[in-house]
DNA sequence: CTATTATATGAATAGTTGCTCATATATTCA
DNA sequence: TGAATATATGAGCAACTATTCATATAATAG
């Protein structure tokens, strides 16, 4: 990758320079803002949620997962790689089978709460 | 929701049948996932959590949100467009200047209980 | 009126994502 | 052992995203 040209601002005008300082005291600082948006993206695709919904309530393996959705093996299993790897579900081996659960309350929180602001209003 | 499609379905195996069909009680509806997964996509970008940041303690004119991201007028814009079509945002005109304030009360829980979850972690 | 300025937007582009298809790995069974 | 089966994964691709650049629109100032 290139580096970025010299360190010079971002050539807009200001209206209101006390707002703006006052802005930049709250603003979300960047390290933080893309680990949050990491976890929300976790959440952001319908078969994602899908899953989060089934596991939420019972572990399974992959190929009933995969039937449970009506989706391909390979289709199921590339999300759960992705959804291990964000640490939202862990897996426990069993003969050939694997069985996935949630490991993330956080996420169960943020679905149940993104879910009941669908249902009442 | 009506009575399950020609045996066919996903020519995938199925372990557990009972299992499969409880799964299938609980399991979040296609439209539903999209919609959920919908909001949560409104969250899953660091700029647009850093613009919920600062709206969700005033209201600023584009060029001083751009200034204060330090991102060009029309990235921001761009983004602003998007958060209006969500009605995630509303705008507000005084002479050349647009205003935009937050506009939904479920984003700023979402954002904060993620933020929450960030932090004490 | 013309020039300036705040915002919006279309087109292009680089990067990302979610799936399919083919195949690899690993476990069990006959 | 070899066949069957549960899962994982790499490559490829189509769709989507966030930004930039150029330009359009609209409001104000002179």
């Amino acid at each position: 990758m290139t580096s970025s040209p010299p360190a010079e601002r971002c050539a807009e005008t200001i209206i209101d320079e006390a707002k703006v300082k006052q802005a930049q005291q709250v603003l979300l600082d960047g390290l933080l803002a893309t680990r949050l948006a990491d976890i929300f993206k976790a959440l952001a695709d319908p078969t994602r949620l899908r899953i989060v919904s089934v596991l939420a309530q019972t572990e399974l393996c992959v190929c009933d997962l995969a039937a449970t959705l009506g989706m391909t093996q390979s289709a199921v299993s590339h999300q759960l790689r992705l959804m291990r790897d964000m640490r939202l579900v862990k897996s426990r081996k069993e003969g050939r089978m694997v069985y996935y659960a949630l490991d993330d309350e956080h996420i169960r929180d943020l679905f149940q709460r993104g879910l009941d602001h669908i249902e009442h209003k």
